[in-house]
DNA sequence: TGCAATTCCTACCATTTTAGTAGTATAATG
DNA sequence: CATTATACTACTAAAATGGTAGGAATTGCA
């Protein structure tokens, strides 16, 4: 029930990216600099919003990346889900179709009921409310 | 973001000798069969149960487990955390003392709600929740 | 033109965690 | 004293985690 360096870096990158945004591309070097994370790795976790569409992007020299939105646009559950992958606490949610044995299953409704609880919090969030 | 098999079996054992109650000792030979889980490995995870005081066991011939309290007086939380561990999402948290930089660190109180949100929720459902 | 800075993409790897299996000792019962 | 059961500990294969590394593509600037 841990929430990995990707979830966790991501947010960070993100946060990172909001508050020191003056409208110039910001360049991973400077964020691993001022986040205490390699370059390496964060590109990966770049990668993973990029993809997922939060992101300007320009490469070559004084390129780097921005936010595309406002910081109040951006949930902080879709941020997680987009880095973490799926965060149903448990496999029987994600399988496409549910579970077979769902109406046998006594735990079912509890472990969606958990789903359920993660989801609304972390979909109460935006970056905005981070970096007050 | 995933409750591990050790949870999971954890809330079948104990619906299941909630379920299959009878006042008499109920061998993990005949859990195991019900739940289509191995004897050895199940007798980890009642370790588990049994170490947090959660069970009354019998050795020996006609032996095994039965529930020390009523289903209703086992929060659902307090069997996760016996079999999971921490459920805290993330490291900061667990620290003793806390997070050294949970000053400076945007994410913390944000992750603090989260562990809240799962811990609320867990702690408010009950082994008779789970079995009716 | 060419170099430096930067993103983009993919492969690799060590360590830890997960999900068990296995063996043996200990205890109770009939 | 054989059978049935828990108790304890060691081992292990596979997957996930948390990175490192190398090189290709792109762009700005001297």
């Amino acid at each position: 029930m841990k929430i990995s360096t990707k979830g966790r870096y991501a947010l960070r990158v993100m946060t990172d990216l909001a508050m020191n945004n003056d409208g110039n591309y910001i360049s991973l070097k400077d964020i691993a600099k001022r986040q205490g994370i390699s370059i390496k790795y964060l590109e990966q976790i770049v990668a993973l919003l990029n993809k997922a569409g939060y992101l300007q992007t320009a490469r070559g020299n004084n390129g780097g990346y921005k936010l595309n939105k406002k910081p109040e646009e951006y949930i902080v559950g879709d941020i997680l889900r987009a880095t973490e992958g799926d965060l149903a606490p448990i496999v029987c949610l994600s399988e496409k179709g549910g579970c077979k044995e769902r109406n046998l299953c006594k735990s079912y409704s509890f472990w969606e009921g958990l789903d359920k609880a993660v989801n609304d919090y972390i979909d109460s969030k935006t970056l905005a409310d981070l970096i007050q």
